[in-house]
DNA sequence: TTGATATTTAAACGTTCGTTTGATACAAAC
DNA sequence: GTTTGTATCAAACGAACGTTTAAATATCAA
């Protein structure tokens, strides 16, 4: 093979289309054969570059799945720099901009959760790599930025659910846009991205607003 | 076949076992094979009973995911019976038991997101039945609840986004047990489902705690 | 007890699955 | 020109799939 002038290798070819259909379809919906049809090569493609089955879904993930989540995080710290990196509004915006508008295409950010949603429900190989290698790293990255801006309650436990629920909302409004759509009435356009950051970074720092009244 | 003095008919355990399969596996993970063994009938008992694979999956979620979701609502209503209805706290702390702590065992929680988490990565005709038979008339009963407890800001979108956000919570910290037991090292036993509903009630009313200066 | 109906059974249907095989094409190395 | 290694190909393998069939069995009112 020429060394990598060209990028659409056979190889190539089968990681991408093996990502969009293992993350539409599940893995098990997904037969070898529509894989090596999408990706217009032979049958015994799979086999020979990646082994079977199986070892495609692994590469796939590491190859794509891991390197998109880098960038994701690449694009946190690059929102952060351009702001006051000491502001907790700042880190939370910066998170919530990197996940939903961020550098991803609309059908790279639909994939990158429906493959990571699968792992959730049905655990494989694929979930312990990514936690260990990009999900703790990012996670201590993002405790690292927001510690100094919480008050010091001295509870650890108590640290690690906030973060974590500003997280939940970040992946439910990206992960749920179907429901959330017909439930909000309108699409996911740029100007409700734009929103629903807004109304993450709100809801971080002060909850519901609320009648004085009714607490 | 006699009435219903016996609810472990061949029928009831189909239900059953292809309710706890495809929770676990998917539904094409799932083959008719392995859910007959599993419910000790023969293999032409889905086609006598159901017609065929897909319409056994459509009678489960109607019969066995839809009627569990109802106890859930009914039990978020009466843990509101108990309390000062017009608290804002009341009625997220109902919402955050009934969905952690509530009715279910951990095995029927386990699937019912589970299944739930799968329509939505990849719906099926289950999800309209769900969405609007279930998810519908639910959000908007706790809009009754909730509404008057907010501050009117004149922002019908706003309030929703407000309800969607203590919803994220629940659900994340519903389904993503696996990674959230990982991360705060150690696992979901009462004491600790006590305190994340305790904590999802003190976020959504207040957010994170800040220092004076990091705002 | 009889006849009708409901249910269960073993066996087979045709199809699709993941994987293997052996042949072929095409480079660069010697 | 031959060798060597890489890549692709059509064809076939046995296994498992969802579904169908027809016979056997169970159930129960008349």
């Amino acid at each position: 093979m020429s060394p990598d002038n060209k990028s659409a290798t056979t190889r190539n070819r089968l990681l991408e289309v093996a990502e969009a259909l293992f993350a539409q379809k599940g893995y098990d919906a997904v037969s070898v054969r529509e894989i090596t049809n999408a990706a217009r090569c032979n049958l015994a493609a799979v086999n020979y570059h990646f082994g079977n089955k199986k070892t495609l879904y692994m590469h796939m993930f590491r190859e794509r799945w891991m390197s998109r989540a880098q960038r994701i995080l690449t694009c946190f710290e690059e929102n952060l720099a351009g702001r006051d990196e000491t502001s907790s509004s700042s880190v939370i915006q910066a998170l919530a901009e990197a996940f939903i508008k961020g550098p991803l295409t609309d059908e790279e950010r639909l994939y990158h959760f429906q493959l990571m949603t699968r792992e959730l429900i049905k655990p494989t190989d694929a979930f312990e790599m990514v936690a260990t290698e990009t999900m703790r790293p990012f996670l201590e990255k993002l405790g690292q930025r927001l510690k100094p801006c919480l008050s010091d309650t001295g509870d650890e436990e108590r640290t690690l659910l906030n973060i974590l629920s500003i997280i939940s909302m970040v992946i439910y409004f990206n992960f749920a846009r179907v429901p959330v759509s017909k439930i909000i009435g309108h699409a996911y356009d740029e100007p409700f991205k734009d929103r629903l950051v807004q109304h993450i970074v709100q809801f971080s720092l002060s909850g519901i607003p609320l009648r004085e009244d009714t607490r």
